[in-house]
DNA sequence: AATGATTTGTTTAAAATTTGACAATCTGAA
DNA sequence: TTCAGATTGTCAAATTTTAAACAAATCATT
């Protein structure tokens, strides 16, 4: 029986940059690079790409480099991007609507398949052909429609409850909009988007004086 | 002369949510907290937090521990919160809109001052009282108004050229949503937020089994 | 006032991450 | 085919980060 090692957060976390940096390679119609040419081109040490790589295996020759489209598969292949994504959208708000509306997540095979909110009143509108729904429905909608990734973007006071509900009707993975911590077991999934927190990460560099 | 020792960004990106969970203890009454009953809650070791906090100094006592409002005003000083921030932002689409709408942020004392689109027609709209102008009077405008931070919310196709248009007119801060590496000299700061780098995130975990 | 329980700040140890180095191997030109 | 140059994969060293441990100080109770 095969061991899988734990690959470290970090190294994750580092994947769909390189991903991306693949993909404007080649559409610059770059077919390969060497770990030397892409360290300058990111800023990362060349030892650091190897590295990581390896940690899924040999995707390079020795001589020549990598093979920026294979290159390219592959860590999509490893971070999931070959499979198709239902998310759900919680909360019709200005930021729910701009993620809703944003048409690359779709592209990357995150298709929205519902959007949700509380007020009646949006209840009909549409969003790129994705019916607003009454929080109400999401019982029945779950029933017929599987969500793999519920985006709460909701108000903190009512994001706990929100995905308490989603929990229950078991959604794994949460994308948390809202400025607060979740709290769920141990086999779901939660990304933090904090924005608050981002912009405070801004302040204190441009307070403290250091820079990048 | 004194040596400031620099500090960690993973430390520095830890602050604000210690920041966050402090304003939650104080709306709940509470008035003292040691590093083990926040640990608990937060669900990071006590050692970190008092390791953490002791970069800036000693904001406790043995025995005591923590008066909450004292140091949820000590981080927002560290964390630059205490000063009033002009923002301006480039791109009234969805995502930017959204941004604009947002209204914690001003509380925090990050005030939008601008917003600015290539789009002539969004031209003479208002968002939360602050006129949408055309980026043709970004010059202009800034002749004016400081900017503080941009956070650029235009498709990554743009985002370049814009970028360097602001750091001609002397914006020293970046709040970068594009899809894209900004390039900057080096006393200008950069916080990404790239959702789609999240959302691969998420799909890692999904389809790797891997869980939080 | 005395004492046992707490809890910090700080030192030390452990773990994780990043960088450097280099043998093995491939490329591409002659 | 040969060989110099390039470049990977990987091992080892260096650095950074995290966790554990504990003396010193404070608290709270009797």
């Amino acid at each position: 029986m095969e061991e899988q090692r734990r690959i470290s957060s970090a190294v994750i976390n580092r994947l769909p940059r390189y991903h991306r940096h693949l993909g404007e390679l080649i559409e610059m119609g770059v077919e390969r690079i060497s770990s030397g040419e892409l360290s300058k081109r990111m800023h990362v040490t060349a030892s650091q790409i190897r590295q990581d790589l390896n940690n899924f295996g040999g995707f390079g020759q020795q001589g020549y480099g990598y093979n920026v489209q294979y290159l390219y598969q592959e860590i999509g292949k490893i971070l999931g991007l070959e499979k198709k994504y239902n998310m759900a959208i919680i909360g019709a708000g200005n930021l729910g609507r701009a993620i809703a509306n944003y048409t690359n997540f779709e592209k990357s095979g995150f298709g929205v398949v519902g959007i949700f909110d509380i007020n009646p009143e949006l209840k009909g509108k549409t969003i790129r052909g994705v019916p607003v729904r009454h929080m109400d429905e999401l019982d029945e909608f779950l029933k017929h429609e599987k969500i793999d990734i519920a985006a709460i973007t909701v108000p903190k006071e009512n994001a706990l409850e929100v995905a308490d509900r989603l929990l229950k009707l078991g959604v794994k993975a949460f994308w948390n909009f809202a400025h607060i911590d979740l709290n769920v077991p141990k086999d779901v999934i939660v990304e933090n988007v904090h924005l608050s927190e981002s912009l405070m990460r801004i302040s204190y560099k441009l307070s403290s004086g250091e820079k990048k």
